[in-house]
RNA sequence: GGGUCAUUACCUCAGUUGGAUAGAGGACUCGGCUACGAACCGAGGUGUCGGGGGUUCGAAUCCCUCAUGACUCACCA
């Protein structure tokens, strides 16, 4: 158990044995660093959370709190409490070797229970087999990827999915350009795509195809490029689904409308099929199959293909560009319909990307054919500070991206302040024990540090007999280190991996912070050597678990 | 007209179920390498958290309202 898990359970039963309340578990209780160092270690805010069930004032509850407290915890920590109603932990070196030595062993992920693990669909990406991906995509392929990372972290049954939009309107309009230059014919221009776009996947086609083989052969082209292009970012799915064959083919499509008829939810007008939505509290009614072709809808397949992923995971997630925000309503009201719970499904809406070069604003539209493509940028920047930059910044946020600033290697880039960290902390490791490889004057070895670190004892050396600065540098990464759970949980309750980020450039700032006054290779004190090198690991250790989540490399050497 | 999202330092952005004096990086000034990696550290000041109202012990955070901007409200996908 961690020391965060073990004191808020000493808090929860702390308020249970005063109160006689029922705290279901210790996730209530919270535990923050004091934002001024003179109060303490830890506090927890938990008298004024409580004061409203407990009708009681918060600094009466955290006074009962207190007394009770300072007995149990009179081990590790000293407790006070303070108006309005804080209580604050000024911790003892034992305690701080405890919380180091949970962070030697390299497995520190705290999975969810059992009963809260979760079967989980996420969706993302989703590009039309049409063309380039663009930064939009981009956005979401990072995203996606690093939600489903964190999840899958936690422990959860996580499914990533790209659904591939190869049965509509667009396919034939994808067919009617890549013909158009197939059989080099003169572009009307009306309803295709510009030449520059598509021509790069119209070649080594053999001859005399039709239309519908060119069609097929073109779009295998552009999915083989969106897939590479997404390996190059990290992004890899488990499930790639066709919306013709699985959807449409396959007869989910039909069941799902024959359901919404036999509730009795779907009439005729116009030869058009439509779904009686104001009955499900729409603004209106919506068409599920189109009069002019008898075709489907976008919201017949949409609902076709919830439906199907229903089927298969209790919680959905989908990643969609904030320009279709207006579908949600009328799929959710649908989903209702089919009996599946719209609470269950999550719609996150990425806003804006807007590329800037050069101090300008470079703008993209498919239709002239200025388009920035995820390819382009990539090979400027490279996988690292793309994905580091596209998830810095919240999804309901419009996002800036300053190709200048992005390619910088220096410490604007954020991406390299955290590399630079992993890889300092890693240097000094592999320092150590290369002057004992050359038979220098050995202050330690591999085996020697790794039997020093089981022992409770011995890591309290970094916190003993040292200056006040040295021994505030040392506190404060550690007690940041403590928080690495809990910032992953919050990033997937959040549904934000830019909390995460943040935290990593954080302890990548107390790391460096430690590293400048505190001397880790130190002949002289051997002992003191050999816990800082052990709180050095322990920093590489949450580093490295969390840049590997987010699908960011962790450099040895830079 | 309806809806969604935003508005925080000069710039780009964070801000953990509402908590102690609102943060980071860049930019600007100064200091620190015969030094475990200076791609780093330390110091210096910058705010009507878009405006206004409300909820309460306490609001950047919750509610209402106004302003500004982006997106959206099709038998397109």
């Amino acid at each position: 158990m961690s020391f965060h898990k073990k004191l808020k359970t000493l808090i929860k039963q702390a308020l249970i044995k005063i109160y006689s309340i029922e705290i279901p578990n210790e996730n209530s209780i919270n535990l923050e660093i004091p934002n001024n160092y003179n109060y303490g270690d830890l506090c927890t805010t938990a008298p004024l959370i409580f004061a409203k069930t407990l009708k009681q004032s918060p600094l009466k509850i955290a006074e009962n709190l207190c007394n009770e407290l300072k007995e149990s915890l009179k081990d590790i920590a000293e407790v006070n409490f303070v108006a309005p109603g804080f209580i604050n932990f000024k911790l003892k070196e034992k305690a701080f070797a405890e919380i180091l030595l949970k962070f030697q062993d390299n497995n520190i992920i705290e999975k969810v229970p059992s009963e809260e693990k979760q079967q989980i669909l996420i969706e993302y990406v989703s590009a039309n087999p049409t063309g380039d991906l663009h930064l939009g995509h981009g956005r979401g392929a990072v995203l996606g990827s690093a939600l489903v990372s964190i999840f899958k972290a936690l422990g959860h049954n996580v499914l990533s999915e790209f659904y591939i939009n190869d049965a509509g309107e667009q396919m034939l309009k994808l067919g009617r350009s890549a013909s158009t230059i197939y059989f080099g014919k003169e572009s009307s221009n009306e309803d295709e795509y510009p030449k520059e776009l598509i021509e790069k996947y119209v070649v080594d086609l053999s001859a005399g195809l039709s239309e519908e083989e060119i069609t097929i052969q073109v779009k295998e082209k552009i999915l083989e490029k969106q897939k590479q292009i997404l390996k190059a970012c990290k992004v890899e799915f488990d499930s790639w689904i066709s919306e013709k064959q699985e959807i449409h083919d396959s007869g989910i499509l039909d069941q799902t409308l024959q359901e919404l008829k036999n509730n009795d939810l779907v009439y005729e007008k116009d030869g058009a099929t439509w779904l009686n939505a104001i009955k499900l509290g729409d603004q209106r009614d919506r068409v599920l199959i189109k009069s002019e072709n008898q075709k489907a809808t976008y919201l017949m397949g949409d609902l076709a293909y919830h439906k199907h992923k229903f089927a298969r995971a209790e919680k959905l997630i989908n990643l969609w560009g904030a320009d279709h925000q207006g579908q949600d309503v009328s799929l959710k009201l649908g989903l209702k319909a089919l009996n599946k719970n719209p609470e269950n499904l999550t719609v996150l809406f990425l806003q804006l990307v807007s590329l800037f070069k050069d101090n300008e604003e470079v703008k993209m539209s498919k239709r002239s054919g200025t388009l920035i493509t995820v390819e382009e940028v990539l090979e400027e920047v490279g996988a690292d500070a793309f994905r580091t930059t596209m998830l810095n910044t919240h999804v309901n946020n419009r996002l800036i991206f300053d190709v200048n600033l992005v390619k910088k290697k220096d410490d604007s880039n954020p991406v390299f302040y955290l590399q630079y960290a992993f890889a300092r902390a890693s240097g000094i490791l592999r320092r150590a024990f290369e002057d004992n490889f050359k038979g220098e004057k050995a202050f330690t070895s591999l085996t020697e540090l790794e039997e020093f670190s089981k022992d409770i004892n011995n890591l309290t050396f970094a916190f003993i007999n040292i200056n006040e600065n040295e021994l505030i540098a040392s506190k404060n990464l550690l007690l940041r280190l403590e928080f690495f759970n809990q910032e992953l949980y919050n990033s997937a309750k959040n549904l934000n991996p830019c909390n995460l980020l943040n935290y990593l450039s954080e302890i990548a700032g107390l790391f460096h912070s430690f590293y400048a006054p505190c001397k880790a290779i130190n002949p002289e004190n051997k002992n003191l050597s050999l816990a800082r090198l052990c709180l050095i690991q322990a920093f590489r250790n949450v580093m490295k678990n969390g840049l590997e989540i987010l699908l960011i490399s962790a450099p040895e050497i830079m």
